[in-house]
DNA sequence: CTCAATTTGTTCGTATGTATG
DNA sequence: ACATACATACGAACAAATTGA
């Protein structure tokens, strides 16, 4: 007969639950140090009117982060931050070549086999695409947990000058030792995305969490798009430095 | 007295909804290229299977992107591909202090008022903090519609210098204008974060969407943070380009 | 032209989850 | 904790349009 709900208007009507909306917002502060660990955060009916939401549905948020670790509540007290959130962002992304190569140097790739590998995309910054690629898929492996996947596409012609190479270590870094290779440019563009099936799994996150992806092209002096790469790293785990002088 | 559903592997249960969940894998795929424009794609019953989900779910899924006119489906013939989607990545990021002054040089901030500053942060990289800073919020805005938030601090006695320009233009602008002030470092350092409630409101996006944490420090030659920004961008409109070489 | 296979559209029943008051 | 409503998701069956043999 009369409607039921229908009342924050903080939230917008996005269809994620509203309990889950809740939750990740009190992550967000806590990981943005407004509440530091041992605080009091703001009492439920506090909460109850900030988002505009029933009470059921701030303790169903509060309970999720408690499972988590990160909350303990106590009757007639509060509830209070017990856990300093991780820091993840171990994997920084670099500016330039050079540097670049060192941070993926020690990386140990676990290569997959592709069934029916993707045809390469040049980027708009053009160059031209070689005869024929040889594509390669792996994973990007840290403390036994994957932070990336590559997909490259390598020149077939470059590929053959050092087959063994190329299957077994960073693409990027034997590219730049092979002796008969000049290399004109090299570009890279980063996106912030979101991980679809195939990626989550891989990466095990869920689908649609979000993500960095990389496009890198390396061209020879020919201007030919040598080297294709599409690497997507977990958005929870990377970070960008940059210094600007 | 028996269980209904689970059965979907391949969507790990994180509790958002699985119609969701597959809508946003199709609209992937459509994005990437997977399915061009007019393609058919793969028919109910083979997305049942492929997800591991029920009828019901694959179609509330399709007609959520029916009505965003990505797709469109017709009986007995299949369901087609009636869009591109668009390319919204269009505020460039840029390395340097001279290309980003660039980018952000017509940008008109829209200033916002402040109740409780918070206390600026320094990042890891260090430096000192002056004395006392002075607090600016701004949005970011093009065709009239917000990119980007942006939280300053800048050290009380730099903006005292101009004070009128710092109300108006984008501080980093001004900053570098000034006659007095010898800059000794600049930083940046970008991470892929979730906007929260009032990021999301002020972006006019749904909370917990990803976004680019952009944290740019500047220090004068006295290793002193004059300028301490912290920049949220919607995930969905930048995109970093780097020449490697 | 008819038939069968394929594909989307519709409906019923049921169980569980989300959210309000 | 309770009563209520609406949303999500499963399973199964059937209807209607399209296509090609």
């Amino acid at each position: 007969m009369n409607k039921a709900k229908q009342k924050s208007d903080v939230f917008q009507r996005s269809n994620i639950p509203l309990y889950i909306q809740v939750a990740s917002t009190l992550r967000r502060r806590i990981e943005q140090g407004r509440w530091k660990l041992g605080d009091k955060i703001s009492s439920i009916p506090e909460l109850e009117a900030e988002f505009g939401v029933a009470r059921i549905t701030i303790r169903q948020a509060v309970d999720n982060l408690t499972s988590e670790g990160l909350l303990s509540a106590k009757q007639g007290k509060g509830t209070y931050v017990t856990k300093e959130p991780e820091e993840t962002r171990w994997m920084t992304l670099e500016i330039g070549l050079s540097s670049l190569l060192q941070t993926i140097e020690d990386n140990v790739p676990k290569f997959l086999k592709v069934e029916n590998p993707p045809s390469p995309r040049l980027g708009p910054r053009g160059g031209e695409l070689a005869d024929e690629y040889v594509f390669l898929r792996s994973v990007q492996l840290k403390n036994n947990s994957p932070y990336g996947l590559v997909n490259v596409h390598i020149a077939k012609s470059v590929y053959d000058m050092s087959p063994e190479d190329f299957k077994t270590r960073t693409a990027l870094a034997v590219l730049t030792e092979l002796p008969d290779i000049k290399i004109g440019q090299a570009h890279q563009t980063l996106i912030i995305s979101a991980a679809e099936m195939e990626t989550a799994h891989l990466l095990k996150v869920d689908v649609n969490t979000s993500t960095a992806e990389v496009r890198c092209v390396v061209r020879n002096d020919q201007n030919i798009a040598i080297y294709i790469a599409e690497i997507i790293y977990r958005g929870d785990c990377i970070r960008f430095d940059i210094e600007l002088l």
